[in-house]
RNA sequence: GGCCGGGUGGCAGAGUGGCUAUGCAGCGGACUGCAAAUCCGCGUACGUCGGUUCAAUUCCGGCCUCGGCCUCCA
């Protein structure tokens, strides 16, 4: 089965080539770091984790590019707020981000650029758009002019006039178009700057991802990724910067996932339904935070819900149980690819939700496998498939067994207790056993009796 | 107003012109000292009104309805 992606630009699947047979090159918008990652920031994070871990599975060769949007006005206000240098908040907002999709089982892209150190690039690349009379210099600052480009807006579909017709912020006055953007703009002495042929300045929103992917991808790349909300007016804008700089097609496949909503309403500070990653962690394993960001397909708006999270955890548990049940079981040489049906599910513009169904079909089969052969098959099937997902990459005690640190009983005294319980059973003292669970599931420890002993796990 | 995407069983969520996923919850059974886990079985859903068709949840059109975007929010 071929790849296909829904292609934005298009507005239907097409079957994904490279334009360098057995390179592909993809570019995802990262985070601006002024403060921790929020559930809406690891979406798309996680989608592209998946796409990339799809492609390498496909491709000899695959080069990752998020970019870390380290220059930005509301890290600036931040600045201002905390009193704190801009350099601190935004080296400790990179790790905590890096911490945070680490801990969702995300893969570090391949390159990782910084804005800040990509200035030079984009002064480069405003010069030449103002060479090619793309760009003008008024009132200290660089615009593009979007009247030069013949068709700005291919991307997200609208017209010059509609967009002038809709806009909804006062126009400054210096722009000759109302749709014209800043490329550049002057900073006051306090605030972040660098030499520039316009004076000492920084850079606009868009430029900064035109220049890095130029850099660290080319002018013409295969896949560009992010929010559906970057559709406009990031991604056109970068389209209109790049295509009109070097003259060559930009990204040829972009991708954006969907919105992300909570418990059915917007995610917003103001309606206390604003989580960051973090506090997420604290209530579940990155795995199922992730495994529930999957089991909607990646275009469609997800809702994050208490009970998704439940459910995602839940899943997981049925799927470790049956790894679990398989633990003896040497699955070397059957997990090194992920069975077709979940590989095709995948590669119809990554059918995660149908991926996972998948997943259970095989936790099933291997539940019920009797030879070894055949456990063996199912065992490296479900692993190889979780692979591609980016789950079940925990060994499945560790699973079933974590979260002892943060409270309740340790290890030693669950073990001992189920020694005196397995005693009492031995004796018929049922009374006594029975006691004993109770007072394990009083503390979240569920028990299991089975035909090699007595396992048990944390609820 | 413009553009875009949805409305599927109790819930989540895929998908398909006829064979109607998957999971959770529920019900019945097997297993178990009792449980848990697992296994077996059960529930016949596709907003609405028309059209096309031998056949539509799936294609087309109208309507209702929900949501997103419309200059710097992922």
């Amino acid at each position: 089965m071929p790849l296909v992606l829904y292609n934005t630009l298009t507005r239907k699947k097409d079957v994904f080539e490279p334009l360098a047979p057995g390179h592909v090159g993809m570019y995802v918008c990262g985070p601006t770091v002024y403060d921790r990652a929020h559930i809406g920031n690891a979406r798309p994070v996680i989608v592209f984790d998946v796409l990339y871990r799809l492609l390498r599975t496909l491709y000899p060769s695959v080069r990752y590019v998020r970019n870390i949007t380290d220059v930005d006005d509301k890290i600036n206000q931040r600045a201002k707020d905390s009193g704190e240098p801009i350099s601190v908040i935004t080296e400790r907002t990179t790790r905590l981000f890096h911490e945070d999709i680490g801990a969702l089982n995300c893969l570090a892209p391949d390159v990782e650029p910084r804005a800040t150190a990509h200035i030079g690039q984009m002064v480069t690349m405003i010069e030449r758009l103002i060479a090619k009379g793309h760009a003008y210099e008024a009132d200290g600052h660089v615009l593009f002019a979007v009247g030069s480009m013949g068709d700005y807006g291919m991307l997200s579909r609208r017209s010059k006039d509609e967009m002038i017709a809709g806009a909804r912020v006062e126009v400054a006055p210096y722009k000759r178009d109302a749709g014209d953007f800043v490329l550049w703009k002057p900073s006051s002495d306090d605030l972040p700057g660098w030499n520039s042929p316009w004076g000492r300045g920084r850079p606009g929103w868009h430029i900064e991802c035109s220049a890095m992917s130029l850099q660290h991808l080319g002018e013409t790349f295969d896949i560009h990724g992010g929010g559906q909300d970057l559709v406009f007016p990031h991604h056109e804008n970068e389209i209109a910067q790049s295509t009109c700089a070097n003259g060559v097609p930009f990204a040829r496949y972009w991708l954006h996932n969907g919105w992300l909503m909570v418990e059915g309403e917007k995610m917003s500070k103001s309606l206390g339904n604003f989580f960051t990653v973090r506090d997420l962690l604290d209530q579940a394993p990155g795995e199922a935070i992730r495994l529930a960001m999957l089991s909607t397909h990646y275009h469609q708006p997800f809702d994050w819900t208490a009970d998704a999270l439940r459910q995602a955890k839940s899943t997981l548990d049925r799927l470790y149980t049956a790894l679990r049940g398989a633990a003896e079981v040497d699955c070397n040489g059957y997990d090194e690819a992920a069975p077709l049906e979940v590989q095709a599910a995948l590669e119809d513009d990554l059918n995660t939700p149908l991926a996972i169904s998948h997943l259970h079909e095989l936790a099933s089969a291997l539940n019920k496998a009797t030879g070894l052969e055949d456990k063996a098959r199912k065992k490296g099937a479900l692993l190889a498939s979780g692979r591609v997902l980016g789950i079940l990459l925990t060994d499945p005690e560790a699973w079933f067994k974590a979260g002892g640190a943060t409270g309740g009983l340790a290890d030693a005294e669950i073990e001992a207790m189920i020694a005196a319980r397995t005693e009492a059973r031995k004796a018929k003292n049922f009374a006594e056993s029975d006691r004993l669970r109770n007072a394990l599931q009083d503390h979240g420890i569920i028990l299991e009796d089975g035909a090699a002993g007595t396992t048990w796990k944390r609820g």
